[in-house]
DNA sequence: GCAGAATATAGAATCGATTTCTCTTCAATA
DNA sequence: TATTGAAGAGAAATCGATTCTATATTCTGC
C-alpha cells in the first residue's frame, strides 16, 4: 500500500505538491501535474480517504436510518438518495432500525462515532429526535415521518390532501359506508392520513361509526386482522381505505379468504403504489407517493445544509431548511367502483356461499 | 468536540489509560475505569472512529454492492447482512450498481478508497471481479451470482437442483409442453437454472423446441415480452417456468392481457418467492431462496475471512473459504396444476376468443 | 541587470486516536 | 530490608492525508 510520500519521492516533488494535484489546486504547474499523475498510475495509488477525513473533518459519508428495507416504499426512496449521493461524491451507510426505537438510537450513535457528515432519518418513534443533543451532532433531514408540529428539515408527502382526495374519489363513486384502516397515529404520516379521510367524510356529513375506524400498525398482519373485523360486521362498509401498502396486502388476503368480490362487493383504496400494484387481481387503485423524488429531494436538502455549514465555518446560520411537502397522485385502477345497491349485494353474497361449497 | 486528551485531563489520567478503558484492556484498575467513564459521560464523549481507523488500519465497515435495491430478493439479503454486521460492530455502505458494470467498478474503487474491510458483491458482469487487482485490495464474498467455474468465497443457491426440482414438479403434474423464460446466461444464476430445467426435460425425453426457450434479462419487461411470444405460438406450452420474480410478474401481466386462465389453461412456476407471492390471484407456485440466510451466511463468511487475515497479520493463508450453496424450497400454491387435455384446451381457447371480443 | 513582488515548492505541523518506551510509584515477596 | 513486578504517568511516534510557513524560484517593470 503506497502513500502520498511514495508518490512524492517517485515523482521527485514534495508531498504538498502531490496533495495539490490530488485536489486540483490551480497553483501546481502543468508539467509537475503530469509527472505526479504518472507516478500515481505507476503505483496504482488511491489516496486514503480515512486519513483525508481525519484531517479535513469531513467524511463525505452520510447515514440513512430507515424502518424497514423490505418495504418497497423505502427501497424507492433509497434509490433516489443513492443516486443523488453518488452524483455528489457521497457514500451512504444504510441502517435498518426494524421499527425498533432502541436500535434506531444505537445506529444514530454509531453514525456519530463514524463522523458521518449528516443523516437521513425515517424515525420510528417521535421521541428520539426531539432530543436536541442529537441534532447538535450533525444535520438531520427527516423522511416520510415527522413529529407532530415539526417544521424543520424534512421531506414528506402531503398526507392530509392525499387522503382527502382519495376519500373524495370513493365518495364520488357513490360510497356512503366507508371504513379506514389506519397506521400508528403518533407520527405525522399515520395521523395526517386519518385526518384527511375524516375531513372528506365530515364535509359530506357522512358518519364514521367506531367500528369503521380500525387502527393498524402499518404491518401486513394488522391489515389482515382489521380487514376480517370489518368484513364480518353486521353492516360491512362498501369501501375501505387502507393507509399503507403492507396493510392493503393483508386486507386483500382477508377479502380472498372470505370470498368477497372486489370491487363488486367492496371497493379498496390503498395508500402507497408499488411496482406490482398493477398486477393484482383486481389491479389496485392506489395513492402513489413520489418515492424516488422524496429520496432525491431529501439528499439535496441535506447537501444544502452541509454546504451552509461549511460556508458559515461550522456556525449554524444562513437559510434554515423547512419541511418540504410533496404532492401525491391518485391512480385509479380496478379495485374501486360504484357500490352495488344493498339487495344486489345480498344476492352476490348468496352466490358466494354456493361457490364456497363447490 | 472533545478528544481523548480532554478526557484524560478531566479524569486526571494519561491518554494511554483512557485508550485502555476504551478498548477494555484488562490492565486498567477498576477504580480508574470508573473515573474515566464518568469523565466520558460528563463530556458526552464519543471517540472518533475515523482517527481510530487510521491508526489501527481497520474501519469496521464493509461495502455491499448489489444490482437493484428495488428487488425484494436483495432487500431480504440486505436484512440478513445488516443484522449480522450490526451484531459484530460493523457498518454497511450500500451501493446500488443498477445493473451497470461501469457503476459497479466505480463503487468498488470508492469502497477501496474508503478502506472498507471487505466487500459483499452481487456482480452484474462476470468480468469485473476476475481482475485479480480488485481481489488484492480487500476480501470479497460474492452473493447470488458467480462467474462460471468460480469456486472461491461466495454464497449462492443451488440453482441447478432448484430448477430441476421445479421442473420435475411440472412434469409430475403431467405437463409435456414446458417452456422457459431464462435470465442472462453468462452468470451462474441464469445458466444453472436453465441447465437444471434442461436436465429434467432430457431425463423424460421431452423436447425443448427453440420457440419454448425464451431468453429474458431478469427484468419485468422481458418477462412480459417473452410471455406474449410464448402464448401466441401456434402450439403454446401448457406450463412456463419463469426464472426470476420480476419476469414472473411480467409473465402474469401477459396472461392477464390475453385472458389466459392460470392454472386452468397454463401453469406458471416462478423462481424467487416474495412476500406477496401468496397474494396474487392465483397464488403463485414458486421456488423460494433462503434470502435472509444468504445474507447472514455471506456476512459470516466475510467475517471469517477478516479474522483469518488479522490472525495471519495481513498474509493470506489459513483456511480458504469456498462457495456455499444453499438449498431452496419449492412452494406449491395455485398457479400450477395438471394440464387440461388438448381438446379441452381448444375449447378453453375458443372461450378466450369470445371473451377477447366482449 | 536588478529590486521587489508573485508564486511554486519543500518541510513541518496537524487531525485524534493507538501504541511504544521510559520512568516512577507502590505493593507483594523472599 | 532488598528485590521483583505490576500499574500507569508522560512523552513521543505513528497512521496518511492536508495545510501552514518559510524558502526558493520565476516574473515584472524600470
Amino acid at each position: 500500500m503506497y502513500t502520498i510520500r511514495d508518490i512524492a519521492r517517485l515523482a521527485g516533488v514534495s508531498v504538498a505538491t502531490v496533495s495539490g494535484v490530488l485536489n486540483n489546486k490551480p497553483t501546481v504547474k502543468p508539467a509537475l501535474v503530469g509527472r505526479v499523475k504518472k507516478a500515481m498510475d505507476a503505483l496504482d495509488y488511491h489516496p486514503d480517504q480515512v486519513a483525508r477525513s481525519l484531517r479535513v473533518r469531513r467524511t463525505l459519508t452520510i447515514g440513512m436510518v430507515i424502518a424497514d428495507v423490505t418495504n418497497p416504499f423505502f427501497t424507492d426512496v433509497i434509490r433516489g438518495v443513492e443516486k443523488e449521493a453518488q452524483r455528489n461524491g457521497y457514500s451512504v451507510i444504510l441502517c435498518d432500525s426494524n421499527e425498533d426505537p432502541a436500535l434506531e438510537q444505537h445506529y444514530l450513535s454509531t453514525l456519530f462515532a463514524r463522523r458521518v457528515d449528516g443523516v437521513l432519518l425515517a424515525q420510528t418513534s417521535s421521541s428520539s429526535v426531539q432530543e436536541s443533543r442529537i441534532h447538535k451532532r450533525f444535520p438531520i433531514v427527516l423522511i416520510d415521518r415527522v413529529p407532530l408540529g415539526f417544521t424543520g428539515a424534512a421531506v414528506i408527502t402531503d398526507n392530509f390532501s392525499a387522503a382527502y382526495e382519495g376519500t373524495r374519489h370513493l365518495i364520488e363513486l357513490g360510497h356512503r359506508q366507508i371504513a379506514i384502516i389506519t397506521g400508528q397515529l403518533n407520527l405525522s404520516n399515520g395521523l395526517d392520513r386519518f385526518e384527511g379521510f375524516r375531513k372528506a367524510l365530515q364535509e359530506e356529513h357522512l358518519a364514521l361509526p367506531d367500528k369503521y375506524l380500525q387502527q393498524g400498525n402499518f404491518q401486513l398482519d394488522s391489515g389482515y386482522r382489521c380487514g376480517l373485523e370489518l368484513l364480518r360486521l353486521p353492516v360491512p362498509p362498501t369501501a375501505i381505505f387502507s393507509c399503507n401498502n403492507k396493510m392493503t396486502l393483508g386486507l386483500m388476503r382477508a377479502l380472498g379468504e372470505l370470498h368477497v368480490n372486489c370491487p363488486q362487493a367492496l371497493s379498496v383504496l390503498g395508500f402507497d403504489d408499488f411496482e406490482w400494484s398493477a398486477y393484482f387481481t383486481p389491479r389496485l387503485t392506489t395513492i402513489a407517493q413520489p418515492t424516488y423524488e422524496m429520496g432525491r429531494q431529501a439528499m439535496q436538502m441535506l447537501l444544502r445544509m452541509l454546504q451552509a455549514l461549511a460556508e458559515n465555518d461550522g456556525q449554524a446560520g444562513g437559510i434554515q431548511e423547512t419541511t418540504l411537502r410533496l404532492k401525491v397522485e391518485l391512480r385509479v385502477r380496478d379495485s374501486t367502483a360504484a357500490p352495488v345497491p344493498m339487495h344486489d349485494v345480498q344476492k352476490e353474497n348468496a352466490t358466494v356461499e354456493i361457490s364456497n361449497q363447490g
